[in-house]
DNA sequence: TCCGATAATTAGTCTAGGCTAATTCGGTCC
DNA sequence: GGACCGAATTAGCCTAGACTAATTATCGGA
């Protein structure tokens, strides 16, 4: 096992991010993600194919090896126990603890991340409802739909608040919105593009915009499909 | 208050190491201690210097600045609060943890320290007993011997064991050398090399040579004076 | 006073990982 | 089929912080 640079980590973390299943990635979507120019981005995967992290096909964008994957994996499963660890021992605020977690999974040694995650009871989910990767780097695989997906009537909780700006966050938590709060749709008005919800017996109303990255696991039995904007009748 | 990098801080924890009471250091001793080249010295205390943290006069070595100091403490609460952190809260061995605290005290924020020193309570001093100056950068200052100064019959207690390799750590600590420990000099023998101890209670015959690092502060009233190495009578 | 040893500095390279400007490729539209 | 457009790559540069080799300053002793 090779040891990585930062950089390197950071793009083999991106390249993850940004295609989970595997999927080719392009230059511009990576450099956009990182923050750096496209040319770095060509550059840095001509040394990870050299490693034999990614599979880099000219012009047609760069998906991870199974060894990347690996390392990837790896990387975000050191986030997630960081994050677990800042708000739960820490105390600190869980819209808060992404930049602090982002730069320690990088410098914490597996001897002291290993000792964290005992501290933290080997948690299988992070405070923001993402699943942890275990040692060997599988993930749970759980059917997440977007809440903004669901029709009238249906019930869900919601599992994942997808990587945001702190605001959003802080918004969210505020609503009620947060990993394992149950939620049911109240009415859809897609024309107008508001929700009603019911977020923890608290209701909510916001735009379809306020709702982007929260997912939710549907909860079995509601009155109506969960797909499509839905009907007008209850 | 700008940001420093890595090294930077890394050069002037190394000047404030070498010379705390704020002495000229020399090149070759920063280029010793740091694992670096010589030139690599010169070339940062440039530097330094064009930043008002260090005094170099050159060929004269370099000193610190009242802000070089003031940086430089800091790095060294920071150190001495992680080291803290990760022996009590994390339950890693004392004579393990300095690595991590080295990398770790670069790359933690503000207020994740704070939590941290929260979380410990605000210790004044690290698990080797240095310690950890306060957010001021103020030190509380010691009266401390070298164990191996003491003549025979006096009394101390251990107070620091000064940086030193793992190895050298774990043996003092099985011999029961720990900050607190209680110390009686029973028989020293200048022509030998030889001092037989109790610690805690326990013989310990050691050279003075297995004794560098550990200093004690010497308790009232011991039968001798608590310089040079002492005569044969009790 | 001058000489030599030793420490320090200067000069010139190297690597990682950025950047901008210039070029090239591949798909789309006429 | 050819021209064009945008994305990607190549070419060339920059900075931090290392390095080695060469040069210079200083200090102690004869």
């Amino acid at each position: 096992m090779q040891a990585l640079t930062r950089s390197e980590q950071d793009y083999l973390k991106a390249v993850y991010a940004l295609a989970p299943g595997g999927e080719a990635v392009a230059t511009s979507r990576l450099a956009e993600r990182l923050g750096v120019s496209p040319p770095s981005v060509t550059n840095m995967l001509a040394k990870l194919a050299a490693a034999r992290l990614v599979a880099h096909t000219p012009r047609a964008g760069a998906r991870l090896t199974a060894r990347g994957r690996k390392r990837a994996l790896e990387m975000v499963r050191r986030h997630r126990i960081l994050e677990t660890f800042l708000v739960r021992v820490l105390g600190l605020d869980w819209a808060d603890v992404h930049a602090d977690a982002e730069v320690l999974e990088h410098h914490i040694s597996d001897r002291v991340l290993g000792a964290i995650d005992r501290l933290v009871g080997h948690p299988h989910e992070d405070p923001h409802g993402h699943p942890i990767p275990d040692r060997r780097g599988r993930v749970r695989r759980r059917v997440l739909l977007p809440l903004a997906k669901l029709g009238r009537g249906s019930r869900a909780v919601v599992r994942e608040l997808r990587d945001a700006d702190r605001p959003r966050l802080e918004h969210w938590k505020n609503a009620g919105l947060v990993p394992g709060a149950e939620v049911r749709v109240r009415q859809v008005r897609p024309l107008d593009d508001v929700f009603e919800l019911d977020v923890a017996h608290r209701r909510l109303v916001t735009g379809s915009e306020g709702l982007e990255g929260v997912m939710v696991e549907v909860q079995k039995g509601p009155p109506r499909g969960a797909h499509g904007p839905g009907g007008r009748a209850a």
